[in-house]
DNA sequence: TATATTATTGCAACAAACCGCAAAAACACG
DNA sequence: CGTGTTTTTGCGGTTTGTTGCAATAATATA
């Protein structure tokens, strides 16, 4: 193999997953330590990458990635964290969009095997990282408040499907009135995503508890897990508890 | 054999294979290391490929998609500027994915009003930043080193659609061979996208002009633009120019 | 702090590139 | 045809590039 086309493989892992690990790179390319860290000092140089101890680093992950806009971000990773534990390998998952949803994924593990359906492009592309998660994003009107495609298109390729799981983000729970949101449009395919799935988990920053909007998705039943940043046992959670509903 | 046979050989083997190896040639061939140096320089020279320590490499390698350092952004950015002056109001739009359909998007004019089509989720985000303009992602297997929804369900939706104009990057195009690429899927996805459309643009940098790879998509007469960052009456365009092809 | 992992540095072996030169082939032209 | 010129090619010697190894320094992790 050429230089240049180690270099180039370098940098596509590096577009793929934000990070390289030398020794990863090693295993991969079949060459020496020395080689591999000479070509990320190489590239370094270049301005193609942030070496560090250990590695490399995407030059994007750093300047355009502004952790700080995202809204109670720490609350979500602890969230995403604890979502990550529903994943096993071969699991067929529909997601929504959302930056709670954008962080479970990130915090997936590098070698998980699984398929996952989602009708947000953002959540497609950093599925797109995983080598070994197959991603279909579900095409149509594409939404430019929530960032997510929906309408009918949606709808009818979601009847067709039957998914293990699925993961969604919500701006409200109630225990008694259960899921409910603002946007009919919304309403509809978040009915749609739940009737295509076999259990569903809601991921749930704890601010957005004990809230009803106009139009209700499902009755808290029809929820599998409860995902917050809380403790398990936390006061603000037993409401949610019953058999049907598992708080994680 | 011909000095100007082992070149047309040279370029087979790149444009088969996106290297070769300076020693594989010398006993393809069988003249000397020396020789075989010389005539990869000449073909760098002439701008047909990269010559790199111990072979060269295809000028499309360019494979890996990286969103930090956008490769020729300055070219790009001159060739979005040009396509955009073919939008007009009301314009139903189907385009591809890859950097420079990106900055065509980043280029538009804030209030135009139109219905855009695309199989690429990163253009989808940027495009749901026009107040007017209506977003369709077609939905599909998601392809991981293109960015761009693929397979038989874009096919099938395709197939529904017909655009005013559809515009797609390339990797590859050549006067007497038309447009060309390497893989099959996407292949095929091209060769829809353009039966979609009433007329096409390709937007293309110039240093993938004169470049054939091993399947066609089509032929040079069914592209209606051809946009370059090159001047209109530039020499290197004159074997582009018909009656079917506008260079812009 | 102790221990393991990762970096750095100089070095040696090898491969490839470069340079000048000369032989051979192709070409131009009277 | 012959002769001078240009182009092409291969060879030897030299320089540069690439890679892996070993010893040492720096850094992480518990």
């Amino acid at each position: 193999m050429l230089k240049k086309e180690r270099h180039d493989f370098i940098m596509r892992q590096i577009n793929l997953h934000n990070r390289v690990l030398t020794s990863d790179l090693v295993q991969l390319l079949n060459v020496s330590e020395d080689t591999i860290r000479r070509d990320l000092q190489e590239l370094s140089d270049e301005g193609l990458l942030f070496k560090v101890h250990g590695g490399a680093l995407s030059k994007s992950y750093h300047s355009s990635f502004d952790d700080s806009t995202v809204y109670a971000r720490d609350s979500k990773i602890i969230i995403a964290k604890k979502a990550t534990g529903l994943i096993t390998d071969g699991m067929v998952v529909l997601t929504g969009g959302g930056t709670t949803i954008l962080e479970f994924v990130k915090q997936l593990p590098q070698n998980i095997a699984a398929t996952f359906f989602t009708i947000s492009p953002l959540v497609a592309v950093e599925l797109a990282k995983y080598d070994n998660i197959e991603v279909i994003l579900i095409g149509g009107l594409f939404s430019k408040n929530s960032q997510v495609t929906y309408g009918g298109q949606v709808i009818t390729q979601l009847a067709e499907l039957k998914a293990d799981l699925c993961l969604m983000g919500t701006s409200a729970i109630h225990p008694e009135e259960g899921l409910t949101d603002t946007y009919w449009e919304i309403n509809q395919l978040k009915k749609a995503m739940l009737a295509s799935s076999k259990k569903t988990a809601v991921l749930c920053i704890s601010e957005k508890l004990d809230i009803a909007l106009r139009l209700r998705v499902c009755p808290i039943e029809s929820i599998s897990y409860l995902i917050t940043e809380l403790d398990q046992d936390h006061e603000s959670l037993t409401r949610y508890q019953n058999r049907e509903v598992h708080i994680l």
